[in-house]
DNA sequence: CTGAAAGCGCTAACAT
DNA sequence: ATGTTAGCGCTTTCAG
């Protein structure tokens, strides 16, 4: 027996069905479900009433239809990134206060930037919020075309969307600035390949290791996002020699591949050699890894992003394509002095 | 200067305006959007060819709207969990096949599972998936007496929803005949508290163990779902005398947390102990960690609960209300022979 | 403060 | 094969 026997056709009940139970017009309740003003107190009691006895519920997708504006904001994400997750969770919270709702949308192997777009698309949302996007430029360009585009956590030459992302050169130049101080020189930086954010890193490795007059120090070993890359290039450091004293990791997942091969190794961490993530994600703050990284504020980042969706969605003056956020050099157990 | 000027009033164009474009009605220009027969295939040629001419992109919302059906499936999950995310990939895929759509709804500290599953409601899903809800029995019930519910990875005494989920207490078994084929007595399991299938695993492991004749090395120890609770927990597998030659976590993560104490305590991971973990994530996987453990087969469980939700929405006859998927045992490298 | 009525963009009868 | 039309559930003037 099913237990939602005709659940296709079911109908819920609708704003004429509460207006018709409280002997009033659907206008009146419409206005009591909406918080506008324009009912008697007694009225709205009545009315509230009459909903929650037949159990019921706003429709809305009739709602934007009607209203020609969806408040809808929509969110690509990856579904396996935790900064992602931690990104999503602010842009929640911040699009409620600014009135908005979420659509989220997801990249998964399976599933494509393209598709995630397109739903988003059908679904009428008013502005998209692309968490770390791959796409071309061009494709981007595109998009914009057609609807107000915030792209986090990727640089983009020429800005066509809006952008909200850190200072991913300053955070590495804080790493480095910290290393130094503490006595290293022989600091290696494990990169991200082409991952958003990458070069950026790169660069602002090699111009804080000139800037020390360690040049000839300068080290890059490929890299990138997972553990798993992480535990690869770990391997290739220990074989360098002369051996370096600290590993400046792309993100938090890579320098924790890093910090697990060189435990197995019986390499100490932080008396043989430091290591540096980047995120400050949750990975980092487990008390048994202690992570020292370069934080990425999400909350702030989140905020920001909505409120330039927002902007944009308002017709408001928006001066600068481009937010930069400076990041928050987190300090913790993984870097001491250099050994010796 | 705003890119987008009004994007507020911005009129996206409709079907009349395809219509209008192409110099046909509307209806047809609906058939041809839904690639309904009832057009000739140079109409329809005319008709894309317009459509695309000026940016159309069907509403979904108003269609939704007219044919009283969302064709939409919601799915509530925990935004910071891997496994959930695995399954939603899992649930787009089937989703897809079945010929609906999915609403995304997310779980996290500042956003409880009952503002997420009201967001599923309001925008008329037709059935809901919950990835291992917390809510307690009664508010499912309360739910499913609104709509069909499946609820992925939780346990129901008295199901009112339909449940998928792995069979737990076999998975534990199966870890326990493992290790006790590789000699190991004093075999302990780091629990999982009250998350969903904790209790079930524990109840797995008892029996398991007395099967063997191993009552008492019966040994539960307070764990958890994250690395944290997990190295806490190793902390105390280690002041545990006679010492276990093998621990049984809760899940991967927890089990993450006990490899990494337990390399810092120059205990050897396979060969001074054993560790089996839960879940078969992603974690488990990576070649340095390389975890024995106990597979869920996330696909398989994603595309049993689309297959139930539609089957309720098609007011099928379903026999049953629980589908218990067989865990699949993953020998990895963590595991060994007893040692001595 | 309340009600009647006109759509929002689309689909599905029903005509032609 | 194509056009006409009546709503889906809601919001929003505009009159009472």
């Amino acid at each position: 027996m099913a237990q939602h026997p005709g659940a296709r056709e079911g109908k819920r009940p609708t704003l004429a069905d509460v207006a018709a139970y409280a002997g009033v017009s659907t206008a009146l309740v419409s206005i009591v479900m909406r918080d506008a003003k324009g009912a008697s107190a007694q009225t709205r009691e009545r009315v509230l009433q009459a909903a929650k006895d037949i159990g019921y519920r706003p429709d809305t997708r009739a709602r934007m239809l009607r209203r020609s504006r969806s408040r809808l904001l929509g969110v690509q994400f990856g579904l396996h990134n935790p900064f992602h997750s931690d990104l999503v969770e602010g842009i929640y919270a911040a699009a409620e206060k600014a009135g908005y709702d979420v659509a989220l949308s997801a990249v998964a192997p399976s599933r494509s930037e393209q598709r995630a777009v397109e739903m988003l698309l059908a679904d009428r949302c008013e502005a998209v919020i692309l968490l770390g996007p791959q796409a071309p430029a061009a494709q981007l360009a595109e998009l914009v075309g057609r609807l107000p585009v915030v792209a986090v956590a990727r640089r983009l030459r020429e800005p066509s969307a809006d952008v909200v992302r850190t200072a991913d050169a300053e955070g590495v130049r804080l790493a480095v600035d910290h290393l130094v101080e503490l006595g290293h020189q022989d600091i290696v930086h494990i990169d991200g390949g082409k991952a958003p954010g990458a070069s950026d890193r790169r660069r602002g490795y090699r111009t804080a290791m000139r800037r020390h007059g360690l040049a000839e120090h300068i080290n890059v070993l490929p890299g990138g996002l997972t553990e798993e890359e992480g535990a690869a290039a770990a391997r290739d450091v220990l074989t360098t020699r002369p051996r370096p004293t600290a590993v400046i990791a792309f993100n938090d997942h890579c320098a924790t591949g890093v910090l697990d091969v060189f435990l197995r190794s019986r390499v100490r961490v932080p008396a043989d050699i430091s290591v540096v993530g980047f995120d400050d994600s949750r990975l980092a703050r487990l008390s048994h890894v202690s992570l020292t990284t370069v934080g990425q504020d999400a909350a702030r980042i989140a905020e920001l992003a909505v409120a330039r969706a927002v902007a944009r969605l308002d017709g408001e003056h928006v001066p600068d394509r481009e937010i930069v956020v400076p990041p928050r050099f987190v300090i913790r157990r993984t870097t001491a002095a250099r050994p010796g």
